[in-house]
RNA sequence: UGGCUUAUGGUGUAACUGGCAACACGUCUGGUUUUGGUCCAGAAGAGUCUAGGUUCGAGCCCUAGUAAGCCAACCA
């Protein structure tokens, strides 16, 4: 139980600080604030964890508040998704709010606005206040209704709000400032009509708040203390806080918002719109499809509560823009499944092997450990015979001794069973092998390099198998502004294979998560049935073999890396190499004036030249400078006033190596 | 012609608030192994966007640049 201290993300430290500057303990609170207009995502799952790893680091209550202010693209289908994800991810809220729950407080408050001349019912079109509204560059100007008087506008939302006015015909502004730098403080828009039933409160409304308007003032309702949400919100804080600004009481907790950087994974896009286009495109079998970046479709893919908070919490909280790399989820979910997961065998390539001094007819049961990680896991049997079936991949005739598997007179141990030798093959019209035929040794004891898994023909159990690619081929398919994400689509992202498992997985249920050894980590799918089991693969194992074998591909997958060390100017490499001259010791820095002297050749005086007016204390720079500068004159550069001012310099320098070298100029 | 935010190995986060940059993933060695998994041991890889400045000393402070992201929905 070690002491360490962990340190602390930006956002603990303001809790930390709003604690030490006398903000009570027990007055933190935090929400979660989902639109109930999708499902969610990975991303939204750093969000949860933020706020609900707060909660439970603090022992603070964390409402679960569904901002439901729009009726147009809210149901109550992704309330109920958004609470099972949530839960699902083992956390607790302590209430289960809606912003709609508070429309009322809103509306009175907004009739107060009215009241003290802060908000005025506009009655343009929607592209005429657009104008008005001005540019990021440009400040707006003011509409002709911003000075309506205090009755006008009184009586005109009253209307509004009694549903005798069309969608688009008014809307309810706050009264701010039309010039100000930040465009969402230009007079921004608090209530417009909308003639939408809602999920929860019917046909009560017909005018519905904004988010600006509902955010910071449902989080005041609820006495949070700190609002936290990702970065592109942060232009609404001063928006946020104005508002707050009419209504707060002194004596109540006013909340604070605080942006953090939302989470991109590699490979993947993070937009419940784009998301949303996958689904309605079917491109993917709905929201929970195991190759969505949803909490839904990895619950289904076979991922795990533990190993999505674990990569959550590695990935960490700060501001700036960041793509996570997939290998970081994958290795998450390897080391929860590894701790967990049963083994199993299952062969999902298939070729047949017969073990001709192997009594026909006879069957054994043997022994086969579940999970050596785990030794509370138990052994089950496995049914071995005569024939069987092995992974294509894993014999080849002849192969280098690279190769740990079976081939030809070579011996090989069939995981949980017996030592085989493979003795002949025999093949198809087409060249390809039909079945290998293999002696077997009783000795298990004997060492050899390879293992292999395999499974019993007479007892294979036929699955399918669900094998997974990522979605998208390119890193960050949402990110070119002159294409479109699905222009990067994988069309193989879902490959479906026939596959033969051993006889234990008929008890296999629903969800059940299991390693394939020497495969991957597969769980029970959804659509699986007694009479048709169906497996999801939901990652690989590690695999050192593999990445050895495509040479070839590899230089293919990163053309640039050839051409980029070229690429480079001389002059900047040198420049960097000199500024960690002097701190290397003394082999490398040998190394690194080899280095320089060679690059020094791709240098003209017009690079170097800049280099002369180096400040006096980047000792190493100019002394890089000095080295190139000497093979330059070696090389017939005449010396100018530049040239011999710069030396001079050098050799009144308190720096012994920089002497030394400008005195090799001289 | 604007405002806000960010900038540390390939990726993500640290650096006790000024003391010669750490952790995780990834990569590469070697060992163990009835999974080319796990585990164990080790290595390479950044001198902190650039240029100045303050300081005995700067990734942290100051100045000026540069680059990236966000901001003009009756969406959230």
């Amino acid at each position: 139980m070690s002491e360490e201290r962990k340190s602390l993300n930006f956002l603990e430290q303001i809790i930390e600080e709003d604690l030490a500057n006398g903000m009570p303990k027990n007055k933190l609170r935090f929400r979660f604030p989902p639109e109930p207009n999708g499902y969610l995502h990975i991303g939204h799952t750093k969000a949860i964890g933020i706020s609900f790893g707060l909660g439970e680091k603090y022992n603070a209550p964390v409402n679960l508040r569904f901002d439901d202010t729009n009726p147009a693209k809210e149901e109550q289908e992704y309330v109920d998704a958004i609470k099972e994800d949530v839960s699902w991810l083992g956390y607790t809220w302590d209430k289960e709010l809606f912003s709609s729950d508070y429309f009322k407080q809103l509306y009175d408050w907004a009739v107060h606005f009215i009241k003290e001349g802060k908000a005025y019912v506009d009655s343009q079109s929607s592209e005429a206040m657009a104008e008005q509204k001005g540019t990021p560059t440009q400040p707006g100007v003011d509409g002709p209704f911003r000075n309506r008087s205090i009755a006008e506008n009184l009586d005109l939302f009253e209307r509004m709000k009694a549903g005798e006015f069309e969608e688009g015909s008014h809307i309810l502004r706050a009264k701010i400032d039309m010039q100000h730098p930040n465009m969402l403080m230009r007079d921004p828009i608090m209530y417009r009509i909308l003639k939408k039933d809602h999920h929860r409160t019917g046909d009560d409304w017909c005018i519905y708040p904004m988010y600006d308007w509902t955010h910071g003032e449902s989080d005041y309702i609820e006495q949070i203390s700190h609002s936290l949400c990702s970065l592109e919100f942060k232009p609404h804080r001063e928006l946020y806080d104005w508002f707050l600004d009419q209504v707060v009481d002194k004596t109540l907790v006013r909340p604070k918002q605080r942006e953090f950087a939302r989470l991109n994974l590699s490979y993947t896009i993070m937009s419940k719109r784009k998301l949303l286009k996958l689904v309605e495109d079917k491109i993917v079998n709905g929201w929970d499809d195991p190759r969505m970046p949803t909490i839904s479709g990895l619950r289904r893919r076979g991922y795990t509560p533990a190993a999505l908070r674990k990569f959550v919490e590695t990935v960490g909280v700060a501001k700036r823009d960041n793509i996570i790399d997939v290998s970081l989820l994958e290795f998450c979910i390897r080391e929860d499944l590894n701790k967990t997961a049963p083994r199993v065998m299952a062969v999902l390539d298939p070729v047949k092997l017969v073990i001709t001094n192997y009594p026909e007819g006879k069957e054994e049961w043997l022994e086969a450990e579940n999970n050596q990680e785990d030794d509370s896991a138990g052994f089950r049997k496995v049914p071995f015979s005569r024939e069987l079936y092995i992974e294509k991949e894993d014999f080849k005739e002849v192969a280098g001794n690279k190769f740990f598997r079976l081939k030809l007179g070579g011996e090989v141990r069939l995981k949980n069973a017996y030592i085989i030798k493979a003795d002949s093959v025999t093949k198809d019209p087409n060249g390809n092998i039909t079945e290998i035929q293999c002696t077997y040794s009783e000795d298990t004891a004997k060492k050899v390099k390879g293992t292999l898994h395999w499974v019993s023909i007479k007892h294979a159990v036929k699955a399918e198998v669900r094998e997974y690619d990522r979605l998208f081929m390119d890193e960050a398919p949402d990110s070119h502004q002159d294409k479109d994400f699905m222009e990067f689509l994988n069309p193989e992202s879902l490959k479906i294979i026939e596959a033969y498992v051993e006889p234990s997985l008929l008890e296999a249920k629903i969800g059940d998560r299991f390693q394939f050894q020497r495969l991957g980590y597969f769980n029970v799918d959804n659509d699986s049935s007694s009479n048709k089991l169906i497996f999801n693969k939901t990652v690989g194992l590690r695999d050192s073999w593999e990445k050895q074998k495509p040479i070839e591909n590899k230089n293919q997958n990163k053309p640039q890396n050839n051409t980029s060390q070229p690429q480079r100017k001389a002059i900047d490499v040198i420049q960097q190499l000199g500024k960690k001259y002097t701190n290397l010791p003394e082999g490398k820095q040998e190394k690194a004036k080899a280095e320089i002297l060679e690059l020094a050749k791709d240098v003209s005086y017009d690079d170097l030249q800049p280099l002369f007016n180096t400040a006096a204390k980047k000792v190493g720079t100019r002394i890089a400078t000095t080295i190139v500068l000497g093979v330059l004159l070696e090389n017939g550069l005449e010396r100018n006033a530049e040239v011999n001012d710069f030396i001079n310099k050098a050799l009144e320098d308190t720096d012994a190596l920089l002497v030394k070298e400008a005195k090799m100029l001289l």
